[in-house]
DNA sequence: CCATTATATTGATATAGATCAATGTTTTTA
DNA sequence: TAAAAACATTGATCTATATCAATATAATGG
């Protein structure tokens, strides 16, 4: 069971540009431009008009939803990685949720309507985009049960077997977020954060030194993020 | 704000086949069977082999994720809907949840293999299965929304507003479905739905007369909805 | 490099809502 | 139609986790 894709989807959604010709590639490009994202800045505003796509280069994005002052991420964006994808929907032509870079980051804003053109001209194209949403649905079910069947120690389990596994790619990575921002991924309060982090460390499954994790018992973790 | 989509999507999915030729049309007729399901059977299991979408004909649907006993009912289908589009991304070949049905209910099994073919032989046909991708990833975030940043008495607020709006399309609807079910899908106990229920009723919110649900005070159900 | 502000940590307290237990009511079935 | 099973209701208790409050530490900017 795919329990280590709920913060995040694989990073291979560019193939989808694979299954275009050169003409059509030629026309993308001319149709994007190119932009870079200092650490906090929002890529996408939830409600406010969707006229492009974007596809994430450099950088790490969250995606998430906003009601007023509550949030809530959908999902962290890796480099290789789409966002937006559900503005394509016909009639809807605002964004759905919102985007910020956690860190600086470089992002193609593709134009919409080419986009969509091409959805139409290309049917493997088509169907690579729609291979994307269905990644996407299910990596987001996937994080819904997370936040809505675990408890706490067994949320932030899961949230640092994603980020090691998905994100950051070792079991031994620098983390540059906020135990705030660990708790917005985790769906809890922050001092709950600290206190649970503190336990795994105490327990010898996890070494913080700074800003830096590992993860020391992955197995106990992962029975934690199952069970917990 | 669409806080009401998000037990349900909108019920005209069938419009996706309306971009199909008389040729395709045909063709998927010979390739779909017609199934007719009593209350409680499944109609599709999570993790078994998806060889087909469905498309609900008649009755009522709940589609959920399951691990091991717990369960997360993602949304509920109404006749016009398909189910399943997330199996259509490569190397899926499982459905990502399960469905069964509330009532008696009738479905479409359409190959998937030929589903996917008219993928990418009809570019508007694929535009259309990406509008509706996007519009239940839509309808899952605003659910996960409700879910995880509302208390109890929100919850069930927006829960009896959905149903009303979306599903039964009356505020004066006939509910056959049990304490249980309601709590399965506010995410909640099924005592709390009751002591919830009763707390409505004893304000005036709704009337309840045996199967009978009358939303009475929409306005401030609604306001339950938003801020509860 | 000091002052200011953001972040991290720790402990105490409050509470929404689950769980448990007991009983009443309706539905099913034999 | 009586017995069994499923469902609904009510009250009492328990607990995970938020919230509040106070302090410590680190980062940042003038």
């Amino acid at each position: 069971m795919a329990v280590r894709t709920s913060c995040t989807v694989s990073d291979d959604h560019y193939k989808c540009f694979e299954a275009l010709t050169e003409e059509q590639t030629a026309l993308l490009e001319k149709k994007q431009v190119t932009v870079e994202y200092n650490k906090g800045e929002i890529i996408a505003k939830h409600g406010s008009f969707a006229s492009h796509v974007i596809f994430v280069c450099e950088g790490l994005v969250k995606v998430y939803i906003e009601h007023g002052k509550e949030i809530l991420i959908l999902k962290i964006i890796s480099p290789g990685n789409l966002i937006g994808l559900s503005s394509l929907t016909e009639g809807e032509d605002t964004f759905q949720y919102s985007a910020a870079a956690y860190q600086r980051s470089i992002a193609k804003l593709i134009d919409i309507t080419t986009f969509k053109h091409l959805i139409r001209e290309n049917g493997l194209f088509a169907s690579r985009v729609i291979s994307i949403l269905g990644e996407n649905s299910n990596q987001i079910n996937n994080r819904f049960f997370c936040l809505t069947h675990r408890q706490s120690y067994g949320r932030l389990a899961n949230l640092l077997l994603c980020l090691s596994e998905r994100v950051f790619k070792s079991d031994k990575f620098e983390l540059d977020l906020t135990r705030k921002e660990l708790a917005e991924l985790a769906g809890m309060s922050t001092e709950n954060v600290i206190r649970i982090l503190k336990k795994f460390q105490e327990d010898d499954l996890i070494i913080l030194k700074g800003k830096n994790v590992e993860l020391h018992n992955i197995d106990a973790i992962q029975r934690i993020c199952d069970l917990g």
